[in-house]
DNA sequence: GCTTTAAAAAGTAAGCT
DNA sequence: AGCTTACTTTCGAAAGC
């Protein structure tokens, strides 16, 4: 009887020392991406749903936390890649993919796929390029989109193309080097997403 | 029978069976030709055709499994030259072992560009998963038939997880039918 | 969970010329 | 800038770690 008593302290102890490594985890991954706070009380809320409906086990608590930090961003608008997730993370980018797609099914986050203007501002600032360009990729993205070309594509891919497109419409030219650095993805993501965008818009 | 229908392509067909006794595997490997076994990275011996084209998987327990098939026809022919292969090498085996079909993999043609975004929220976020950034292609799971349906950009979608023949085709109507209704099809 | 087999879809990536 | 090869996803069985 005794030993059962120390065993639940034990548990109730490891538990609650894994949930301090967890949020602490995802504070310190979200401080390194540069999210606000509000980012990480998402995250955070959805470790613990995902922690009361067991979805831990048989995962690394690291694996999880990742998963439900770059989720967070989703649901927050503010999305970050999976690569990006993975550079501050020590979970291999497959995994966090594979354990986020697991966790929002579980736990049925009505997950909408990421919109490539949500992107923009980010990757438009980091290019140090002007609300024109920003308005301009944008509109490529919506007209583009609208006619069917977004289906299957990467959202970093797509926005990075519409950029390049945008900076070359408004003379202010970044070279497609810079823009798939800034994106993470390789220019001839971004020749062959361009090429298409370019003729959908009727090559202004 | 519509062009959709008729677009259905059977791509791979997992089947498996038991001849019913034990294998020397250790001999097999010796004495067929290629044949591919490490029993310390997997336990069974991996034997390729060309024609059919396919690939049967031999275990110590007689048990095999034969993958890479394009028809239940073939699967059986596939099975044929193993079993003619395993009498050569004096295994005894029945004319007519049970065939079990495991999987059949189907590709076909809705014959119209998707709007995986639409589709997606559309048959409800919570019933499918769309990951662009991870892949392409819309999974789709159905409860009846029961298989999953990979739905492309391109109309073009991979139905796999049934073991009838005629699940790609039903699969494939309950889609047309869905999408029709969601006027998400053209 | 992993290991191996085969096959399609389409996007992305890396290596080589 | 191509071309080739290869990896991502779905499915199932097998025996064993």
């Amino acid at each position: 009887r005794l030993r059962k008593w120390q065993e639940r302290i034990r548990t109730k102890d490891a538990g609650e020392r894994n949930l301090q490594f967890a949020l602490s985890e995802i504070d310190r991954m979200a401080s390194a991406l540069g999210v606000p706070r509000s980012v990480r009380e998402v995250a955070s809320v959805i470790y613990r749903r995902a922690l009361d409906e067991d979805l831990i086990r048989g995962r690394s608590i690291e694996g999880v936390a990742t998963a439900c930090l770059y989720a967070a961003c989703r649901q927050e608008d503010i999305p970050r890649s999976l690569e990006e997730v993975s550079e501050v993370s020590r979970v291999e980018q497959k995994e966090i993919g594979r354990t986020y797609r697991y966790v929002a099914q579980e736990l049925s986050l009505k997950m909408e796929p990421v919109d490539p203007k949500q992107y923009v501002p980010r990757f438009v600032s980091e290019l140090e390029l002007s609300e024109e360009v920003q308005a301009k990729a944008n509109e490529i993205i919506d007209v583009t989109a609208e006619k069917g070309l977004l289906s299957g594509k990467s959202p970093t891919g797509y926005a990075a193309a519409a950029i390049y497109a945008a900076s070359l419409l408004c003379n202010e030219k970044k070279t497609q080097r810079e823009v798939a650095d800034v994106a993470q993805v390789t220019e001839v993501t971004i020749r062959n997403r361009y090429q298409e965008q370019i003729e959908a818009m009727g090559i202004h | 029978m519509s062009t959709v229908t008729k677009s259905i392509q059977i791509e791979n067909v997992v089947a498996s069976m038991g001849i019913g006794q034990e294998l020397d595997l250790e001999t097999l490997a010796d004495d067929l030709r290629v044949t591919q076994y490490d029993p310390e990275h997997f336990p069974g011996l991996i034997y390729r055709m060309q024609d059919p084209k396919a690939a049967a998987l031999i275990f110590r327990s007689g048990k095999i499994v034969c993958t890479g098939a394009k028809s239940i026809a073939d699967v059986a022919a596939a099975l044929e030259q193993v079993f003619d292969e395993l009498r050569e090498l004096g295994v005894q085996i029945a004319d007519s072992p049970d065939v079990e079909i495991q999987n059949i993999v189907s590709s076909a043609d809705l014959g119209h560009q998707l709007n995986l975004n639409a589709i997606a929220i559309g048959l409800g976020l919570e019933h499918i998963e769309y990951e662009p950034e991870q892949f392409p292609g819309l999974v789709y799971r159905l409860d009846d038939p029961s298989v999953v349906a990979l739905l492309f950009g391109s109309g073009k979608l991979v139905i796999t997880g049934g073991e009838q023949t005629d699940d790609a085709e039903q699969a494939l109507n309950v889609i047309e039918e869905r999408l029709t209704e969601l006027e998400l099809l053209e």
